[in-house]
DNA sequence: CTCCTCCGCTTGCAACTGCTAGCACCCGGG
DNA sequence: CCCGGGTGCTAGCAGTTGCAAGCGGAGGAG
């Protein structure tokens, strides 16, 4: 019998590939994984980035988010303030939160301070310990890889 | 307990399953977005609901949240849908939180966990956007999964 | 070379937002 | 009676969103 530890890092490994494949990339996402790290200061330059970064035409993207293609360009460019219903669109054909976005637009306040991630996991009662196990390796898998690809220190 | 390999083996599955469907959902989210359209005459009845069971005018609460008064008057009837800064804006007026009123208007889903582990993965920046999905959807299952089995736990 | 497809962008246009000005109504005091 | 001030609602106007149509350019197949 292998240890627990063994059989979750399997797992992860499992995730991890079809995660690429939800980002549209293949395994290379986490090893040449693209910028993503410089904050924008605009959604559209933060939408711009998250469509490159999962290699996404405007287009597709705006086939996906169920908007027009020349307006999502003129968005991305800061051209056009897109409303919130295209917003949340935007987001969901971009697979991202839309309280992200909503931050990113300044219509949502940003979540203050930085809590403790795994702590809030291990203390969550909603969830079994196997379940915790399993998010925390997931969790500490994509840390690692985002600290791999992304080591600007802010 | 279990075996901890049997247990392991069951959450493979239990991952794999929603991960696929977070993958699926990129694609069929074309087709079934048209969730935001017609919500949006509910919020203007949340805000009057609010403003009355504040006695405040209508005036008043315009003023306050830095909108005129027959514009909001308009909102409240459905009649016009108002953007998410005004949105934002009526909010402050209305001393509630932006959240609740995006909710109402139907342009921020509803999250069924525990809001802290929610909030700290949301927020964590060690975590890409795409990361931060598939985290919230897999512990989203994970607490359906614990509810579902242990109801009364709670 | 021609044709085709995809990329992102510019151009006008219908539809909408959000505003100012003004309407009708109700109340308490001169 | 006629004010002045309160309630909410209607009319009509800039300014904007979001779209369909079309542009030039970069590749690939014939």
């Amino acid at each position: 019998m292998q240890t627990p530890g063994e059989f979750v890092r399997e797992q992860v490994t499992t995730v991890r590939s079809t995660v690429d494949r939800v980002a549209g990339s293949v395994a290379e996402t986490v090893a040449e994984a693209p910028s993503v790290s410089a904050v924008s200061s605009t959604v559209g330059d933060f939408i711009r980035e998250q469509r490159s970064a999962a290699r996404v035409s405007l287009r597709e993207l705006a086939r996906s988010a169920g908007v027009s293609n020349p307006y999502l360009s003129q968005v991305e460019r800061g051209l056009r303030k897109p409303s919130a219903e295209i917003l949340a669109s935007i987001a969901r054909g971009l697979k991202i939160s839309a309280e992200t976005l909503y931050e990113q637009a300044g219509i949502l306040d940003r979540r203050t301070g930085n809590p403790d991630t795994v702590a809030a996991i291990r203390s969550d009662d909603a969830l079994s310990e196997r379940h915790k196990a399993v998010l925390l390796e997931l969790y500490e898998t994509y840390v690692r890889e985002h600290r791999a690809s992304a080591p600007a220190a802010s």
